[in-house]
DNA sequence: TCTCCCTCCTAA
DNA sequence: TAAGTTAGGAGGGAGA
């Protein structure tokens, strides 16, 4: 927001509001004649504009820069610009026209540090680079590290791009490239930058204070940076968000991961000619980077954001969104001759505090067999504001204040409405709920109501459009994303009114306006619903703005019949534009609490396949570990379709064996939560994530998670009575070290479970019992497995010799037992199947491996411990464990 | 054991 | 500096 001059910030919306309104003489000629919005942002959208819509915006001339470098590393360390030199700079260039000086729209290329080479064109290393994908790059060779940084200086001059990005800017990319400039004393910042500065001691350096660099955005004058996974961290929801993780979810491309050592090694050759390998890892992700841009259309959706706000590109990326709210609302204030207010902070401090709440109803908890509809208020705080005209510009304040001389506070500021005009306005006022006066549209129609009413009609119309071009995959994204950001800007519009902690402009008088007469609405469409005897409907639970209402014993026809008169009578029953929408039939769901509940959804009678639909519980949050969300959904799903809770009975048990067995995926046991950075916390926080980066800051000053990152962590098993967080393990070090075993009791009985009870205790079942009732044997296993890490020197084999039987599972301490042993041919076929297939698995796993390796065989050091197929050669080898062990048997046998 | 506080994440 | 809001459930640790 850029500041306003300092003699208007004094003027307060008030007296605008006193000259507009009450200065004598002046026509309410405003809402028919004053410009309408349509024409201040362009939001009309024609058929045509539609079709152009795609190709319009992607012609825009913007040139990105991905890049990423390739340091050398000392050991396992991460590389430190105060020490360890650039060897190798890999980019991706791309534009929507052709590139200055080629007949191309990309250019990928590398300039490598390498003294042995002269820079001749078409050298050896691109002649490697034909196997991979990529071919035709553009290789530099240059002698010196600060021959390196003046060839990419060279190419941000010659390309010119407006936005350099990498996947991490901090550590990583162009801020590794940013901090070894300023150790190498070179002006590489000022340099690629658009702008003409004289290069000062603070832009040389960038985040040089390792201590309050934790939010360090890199600024270069004129092109905007781009740090790709905080982006992606607003773009997906997931758990983790490496690049590979992000790539094989956005792009459904498996990339592999190699630590710094290893390419290291590759650059060097010193475990042979590999160097390709090297290149080729890091051309796929500068190549990378640029594809997860295009996949999400994630430029095209945020330059058609800034068009909509109109503001700037960055901003829409690094701005709030109340500077989203202020950039339409101030054009609009600006027509009508209206200046905002701009309070202090001691006057928003000495705001009023806000007196209503949204309604939130207790559900009745528990499992509906019969249908339950689903009717949402469409937009319904913009609805409001536009129904009664609420705004700044239209309130009176509160009516205890009124009929009096007096100045009275009001809002952040203060309010005097003198009697005579009061009484000229005599039934041209609406009272809201909370006692709060505005004057009607016919008086004065608001800046707020203005702006909302023209940003739903043409989200509606957009919606209109998108139906029309439902197989137009390219448009339909578009439009999604336009209507979003619609209604995304119409959402926080009430937020601007009612923030009260950081607002710019807040005032309580009208954002508690809207939240009264929200409730308000809410609770008579409640009553309208249960009073209607013919519709035989109940309403079960509501927040904010929505209605679960049941149908007792009706069938799917009869619900969506009915959920449609109910829409159209609440809406009947309401001013325009509010609208009562009949969302879904849930058949059958079950409301858990507040704010949880999970059903299964038909949008229209037509549909044959009900949908998995989910709010809140576990399934769909992400403070679990993958596997509570898998066995809950699981279950669920078994639940309503089968109606057997013997079938989830067996699922459940069959689950929680293969974790106590050690027979999960590691993978699924991987807990990941936000780390807010080492100031984040409260002192004496504790907190797993917290834990884990101090561990990795004392291994490596480099490795500590950047704020905002995601870290995983599991729980490991040790001795009774140690708090939770002595527990807590990087997913690596439980890989590494071969005394670590995973806390299965915990997961079974702390995670899985209780969300499981939560849900299945509504139905009458005890969850705990099922576990209580898990075959001997199984808890036996854990046990031992428990006592065995408390001993620390437990390994796996160790463990096979001890427990149980391979053919039965019969606990026994002579390898095969007893029973077994009365059998033998049956107990040697088997046994053979059972080497035979965990072989046939270590094969097929090792092929994986040569596949982003190129190894013909598996050897651990070349293979990073990063490396995504490592969990599963890892459970390999484990496996391969089993069955050279299950030989010995046979062998004794 | 119960209560309070902190942390995390989601619904609206 | 710049920052939309509140409600809500759940887990875990510290201390009464």
């Amino acid at each position: 927001m850029p500041k306003r001059p300092a003699t208007l910030q004094r003027m307060v919306f008030k007296s605008q509001i006193k000259r507009r309104m009450f200065s004598p003489g002046e026509k309410e000629t405003s809402q028919i004649e004053g410009p309408t919005l349509n024409n201040t942002y362009g939001f009309k959208i024609s058929q045509q504009n539609l079709n152009n819509a795609k190709s319009l915006h992607e012609v825009q001339h913007l040139t990105l820069m991905s890049m990423e470098m390739h340091a050398r590393s000392r050991k396992h360390l991460l590389p430190d610009p105060d020490l360890d030199p650039v060897c190798c700079i890999f980019y991706h260039i791309m534009c929507d026209a052709p590139l200055p000086g080629r007949d191309t729209n990309d250019v990928t290329g590398l300039i490598i540090q390498d003294a042995a080479h002269s820079t001749a064109p078409g050298s050896k290393d691109a002649g490697l680079l034909a196997r991979s994908e990529v071919s035709g790059l553009d290789v530099i060779h240059v002698s010196k590290e600060d021959q390196l940084f003046h060839e990419l200086e060279q190419i941000v001059h010659r390309f010119d791009p407006d936005i350099l990005l990498g996947y991490e800017v901090q550590m990583l990319s162009w801020g590794y490239l940013l901090q070894r400039a300023a150790a190498l004393k070179r002006n590489f910042k000022s340099t690629i930058s658009r702008m003409k500065v004289e290069p000062t001691e603070t832009q040389v350096g960038v985040g040089k204070n390792e201590e309050d660099d934790d939010f360090a955005d890199i600024h270069i004058g004129g092109r905007v940076v781009l740090n790709l996974w905080s982006q992606m961290r607003s773009e997906v929801t997931l758990n983790i968000y490496s690049f590979e993780n992000v790539a094989y979810h956005v792009l459904h491309q498996r990339y592999p991961l190699f630590n710094f050592r290893t390419l290291s090694d590759w650059f060097d050759n010193k475990t042979g000619p590999f160097r390709w390998k090297m290149v080729d890892y890091y051309v796929c992700r500068v190549v990378g980077n640029i594809k997860l841009l295009n996949q999400l259309d994630f430029i095209g959706r945020t330059s058609e954001l800034a068009r909509l706000f109109g503001i700037q590109f960055h901003e829409v990326l690094s701005r709030g969104s109340q500077f989203r709210v202020e950039s339409m609302m101030l054009r609009v204030a600006k027509l009508l001759n209206y200046i905002a207010v701009s309070p202090s902070v001691q006057q928003r401090a000495h705001m009023r505090a806000a007196e209503c709440l949204p309604l939130v109803m207790e559900p009745e908890s528990r499992f509906y067999s019969s249908p339950v509809l689903v009717l949402d208020f469409q937009s319904l705080y913009p609805s409001i504001i536009i129904a009664y005209n609420y705004c700044y510009s239209t309130c009176l304040g509160r009516v205890e204040h009124l009929g009096t001389n007096n100045e009275f506070p009001f809002g952040c500021t203060s309010l005097k409405v003198p009697p005579d005009l009061l009484s000229s306005l005599r039934n041209k006022l609406t009272i809201s709920p909370n006692r709060v006066s505005f004057v009607k549209a016919s008086v004065r129609k608001g800046v707020l109501p203005r702006m909302l009413e023209e940003i739903l009609q043409t989200r509606i119309m957009v919606k209109h459009c998108m139906k029309d071009y439902y197989g137009d995959g390219a448009l339909t994204r578009l439009l999604h994303a336009r209507q979003l950001g619609l209604k995304l800007i119409a959402n926080v519009t009430f937020g601007y009114t009612a923030a009260h902690f950081s607002g710019r402009m807040p005032c309580v008088e009208v954002g508690d306006s809207i939240v009264h007469k929200a409730r308000e609405t809410l609770e008579r469409a409640i009553k309208q619903v249960n009073e209607t005897k013919e519709w035989g409907a109940r309403v079960v639970y509501g927040d904010t703005d929505s209605m679960f209402v049941l149908l007792e014993g009706a069938s799917k026809e009869q619900a969506f019949h009915t959920g449609k008169e109910i829409a159209a009578a609440v809406t009947a029953a309401n001013p325009s534009p509010v609208k009562l929408k009949f969302e879904k039939v849930y058949l059958p769901c079950v409301l858990q609490t507040k704010k949880r509940y999970v059903g299964y959804m038909y949008e229209s009678l037509e549909q044959k396949d009900p949908v998995y639909d989910a709010k809140g519980i576990e399934t769909v949050r992400r403070d679990g570990c993958p596997a509570v969300a898998k066995v809950l959904e699981r279950s669920i799903k078994l639940l309503f379709d089968e109606k057997d809770i013997s079938r989830v009975k067996q699922y459940v048990q069959r689950q929680c064996m293969k974790i106590l067995e050690g027979r999960a995926s590691m993978q699924d046991l991987i807990f990941a939560k936000e780390y807010r950075g080492r100031s984040g916390y409260k002192p004496g926080a504790c907190v797993p994530a917290l834990h884990v980066a101090r561990r990795m800051f004392a291994c490596d000053r480099r490795s500590e998670p950047r704020a905002g990152e995601r870290v995983p962590y599991v729980i490991v098993h040790g001795a009774p009575g140690l708090p939770l967080i002595q527990l807590v393990r990087r997913p690596q070090e439980l890989l590494q070290e071969p005394s670590l075993l995973i806390n299965a009791p915990y997961y079974v009985s702390k995670q899985i479970l209780p969300p499981l009870d939560r849900l299945l205790s509504l139905i009458g079942v005890d969850v705990f019992r099922w576990y209580q009732q898990l075959p001997r044997s199984v808890r036996v296993w854990a046990a031992h497995h428990q006592s065995a890490a408390e001993g620390r020197k437990a390994t796996i084999v160790q463990y096979f010799s001890t427990v149980n039987c391979p053919v039965c599972g019969e606990i026994t301490k002579d390898g095969i037992c007893g029973r077994c042993r009365r059998q033998p041919q049956e107990v040697s076929v088997l046994l053979l199947q059972q080497i035979h297939s965990q072989e046939r698995r270590q094969a097929q796993l090792l092929q994986i491996c040569r596949s982003c390796t190129g190894h013909a065989e598996w050897k651990p050091p070349c293979c990073s411990t990063d490396c995504p197929t490592l969990f599963r050669l890892l459970v390999t080898e484990k496996g391969l464990c089993q069955a050279s062990y299950i030989r010995s048997l046979i062998d004794k046998f």
